[in-house]
DNA sequence: GTTCTAGAAC
DNA sequence: GTTCTAGAAC
């Protein structure tokens, strides 16, 4: 900061000896203005009133009044007072600054810290006292940086400090906390390096325009006299939709006249999509269908027939869409964020932790969507999006990370093509010659077990080192040593990494039945007796420990292939139980309980299955009694010593199982 | 599925 | 500084 050595003169120095100080805080939510003003009348000799909007109605929100009433008289008792609101208008302070009448010092604290720093304490914070906190807080901060001017001593303040940082802070802290009754501060302007800094400059820089508003008028009327944007010209690669987030709204205004009006040139726009990818709805995403015009439309239907949080969607936009041919836009990217609204799917009922890593995602897939289409025009001619735009997965193929992007999940129809099929192929490492381009033949016909690593599902591709199961299967004679039994439908074996003191698989002999999403109404003798198998086993270990307590089920979503039924003690004590997907698999919705899949296979035909992705998202919670837990060590600290009945659901339907004794 | 490890979090 | 997670590689 570019403050005096020592700040503090004593009495006598450049201000009036003995003055009262009015001190105007001034920052965004979240920016620290009430711990400052704590932190110095916890520590000051001076004596200090803090003026609080929020609470100056008996701890209740008040009026702006009441703060100018309770700041002149505690003045007129010689008492220095600190204003404690946001202030970052002028206009919001001027009615302050008559207070200067008074024959005070008036000085301004400027928090001006990193907008994402504040957006960050102001959403976690939970006993804020103007309650703005969690999601709505992010909008806010936003919205009031944007209106930020920051104070001149023309406007009446005798002393202005800025601080941009931790740092400056606690220069200024100590300068008010060291600041006795009679002494007083140089008069001036400290600290300010950054004059009305309203955007951040990395947006700036990425759009590669430093000085937007004012020229942005000028770009636009050239913008209309030049051609249509190249298409495959990526200058400012891409905006984002949502106009609360960034100040991108403040520079581009309206997302479908990027080029026209605000003479941007970008290749790629980002939707805040919903859920269905429908047109409608308001704001951004019934903007951007309506410039498009019905290709886009069409063009989203053929990728996807939904999304869910935290996904992304790449969509060419025919060169024949109005927002192709005036905007120069060859690719719209649907992202959608988290949900908290009840009556759509994926509610996270208040969740903002796990809204937090949805949002997260959601930028990551549409950044990764992004990265596609831009690697696609590397790898092509100039000129040969439009041939790109009839053939989408093409694009998809060029990403290696396509498939992460688009979250392939089974309710989620992404249409696939020969194409795209076969770069799926590849991620299977150390199998792909055996597969090779001849994916779409193996796939027509019934698979041939040996050869074929893709198995009998028609929608996981499985890797070589998932493989191990799927040969103890077809092969147990050659693994006889490993084996703890083995019948004509299925062979019983220890998990060779156990997550719990007993944990054995109890695994499919059948051919063609890699996992539960297989399995169908045809199989449902064979469950009973893998149950039935499962049961003998659990008996048998608590025989041996009748303190153990076991569970039977399917993993929805298994890592290995070859259908397995899990015996495991619900202990939990395994060296080999080290992440939250270990926890997460056995001890959520994710894990389907035997009983209850011969039960839905017997009346639907189908299993229930829960997705992959959700079970890194889930908390980590006691199968017990439920309490959450920080991370993996910690909760494997509590649940050796946690000894809550377990969650009723579970002792229903002999979920369960237990030594007679115990139950 | 595991192992390894960079780097985030504390 | 240590602990812990998460992504890449297998």
């Amino acid at each position: 900061m570019d403050t005096d050595v020592d700040d503090t003169c004593k009495a006598g120095g450049e201000g009036e000896k003995g003055k009262p100080i009015v001190v105007l805080l001034m920052g965004a939510p979240g920016s620290g203005k009430s711990t400052f003003c704590d932190q110095v009348i916890r520590s000051s000799a001076r004596p200090w009133v803090r003026i609080c909007q929020d609470t100056i109605n008996n701890g209740k929100s008040g009026t702006k009044v009441q703060c100018l009433k309770n700041a002149a008289r505690a003045l007129k008792e010689g008492k220095s007072v600190f204003i404690d609101r946001c202030n970052l208008e002028s206009e919001q302070r001027a009615d302050f600054m008559r207070l200067g009448a008074l024959q005070v010092e008036m000085h301004a604290v400027v928090l001006d810290l990193p907008a994402k720093l504040c957006v960050s304490r102001s959403v976690k914070r939970t006993d804020h006292e103007g309650n703005l906190q969690g999601g709505k807080a992010a909008a806010v901060v936003n919205s009031m940086l944007r209106k930020k001017e920051l104070p001149k001593l023309s406007e009446g303040f005798s002393r202005i400090v800025f601080c941009q940082n931790e740092s400056d802070v606690q220069a200024t802290l100590d300068t008010y906390i060291g600041l006795g009754a009679l002494d007083t501060l140089p008069h001036g302007c400290f600290g300010q390096k950054n004059p009305d800094a309203k955007v951040q400059l990395g947006i700036m820089k990425f759009l590669k325009k430093v000085d937007v508003p004012s020229n942005a008028r000028s770009n636009a009327s050239r913008g209309q006299d030049s051609a249509p944007p190249e298409a495959t010209e990526v200058k400012n690669p891409i905006c984002e939709g949502r106009e609360n987030i960034s100040s991108l709204s403040d520079i581009a205004g309206d997302i479908t006249r990027l080029h026209s009006r605000g003479g941007l040139h970008c290749n790629v726009i980002a939707n805040a999509a919903n859920w269905r990818l429908k047109p409608g709805g308001g704001g951004v995403n019934a903007a951007i269908f309506s410039a498009a015009g019905p290709a886009l439309e069409v063009a989203t239907k053929e990728q996807a027939k939904s999304l869910s949080p935290g996904n992304a969607v790449v969509v060419p936009l025919s060169s024949a869409s109005p927002l192709h041919i005036s905007e120069g836009v060859t690719h719209v990217i649907h992202v959608l964020g988290p949900n908290m609204n009840p009556n759509r799917p994926n509610c996270l009922d208040g969740d903002y932790v796990k809204g937090c890593k949805i949002l997260r995602m959601a930028y990551t897939s549409l950044f990764e969507g992004f990265l596609s289409t831009v690697r696609s025009q590397e790898k092509l001619p100039k000129g040969s999006i439009e041939k790109i735009g009839s053939k989408p997965s093409v694009l998809l193929g060029h990403s290696k990370d396509a498939p992460k992007i688009f979250s392939l999940k089974s309710d989620q129809k992404i249409k696939r093509d020969g194409v795209y099929e076969h770069e799926r192929s590849k991620k299977c490492k150390g199998s792909q010659n055996e597969v090779g381009s001849d994916i779409n033949v193996s796939r027509a016909g019934k698979v041939n077990a040996n050869n074929d690593n893709t198995g009998g599902s028609n929608s996981k591709v499985w890797g070589s080192w998932a493989q191990a199961l799927y040969n103890i299967a077809m092969h147990p004679q050659k693994h006889k040593d490993d084996l703890l039994e083995i019948a004509d439908d299925f062979v019983v074996l220890n998990d060779l990494y156990p997550k719990a003191k007993k944990h054995i698989l109890v695994l499919a002999r059948c051919d063609g039945l890699d996992h539960l999403a297989d399995v169908s109404k045809e199989h449902l003798q064979l469950l009973k007796m893998m149950h039935a198998m499962g049961l003998k086993w659990a008996e048998k270990f608590l025989l041996e420990d009748a303190s153990l307590v076991f569970r039977l089920g399917y993993h929805s979503v298994p890592s290995m292939r070859q259908l397995h039924l899990h015996v495991i003690s619900q202990d939990f004590d395994s060296k080999h139980l080290k992440n939250k997907k270990h926890w997460n698999t056995f001890t959520t919705a994710f894990f389907r309980d035997s009983v209850d899949v011969i039960e839905e296979i017997s009346n639907h035909g189908k299993a229930t299955l829960m997705d992959e992705e959700s079970v890194l998202l889930m908390e980590l919670r006691c199968h017990r009694c439920r309490s959450a837990h920080p991370n993996i060590p910690r909760l494997k600290s509590h649940i050796t010593n946690c000894r809550a009945p377990f969650p009723a659901s579970l002792l229903q339907n002999g979920r369960l199982v237990l030594a007679p004794s115990n139950t």
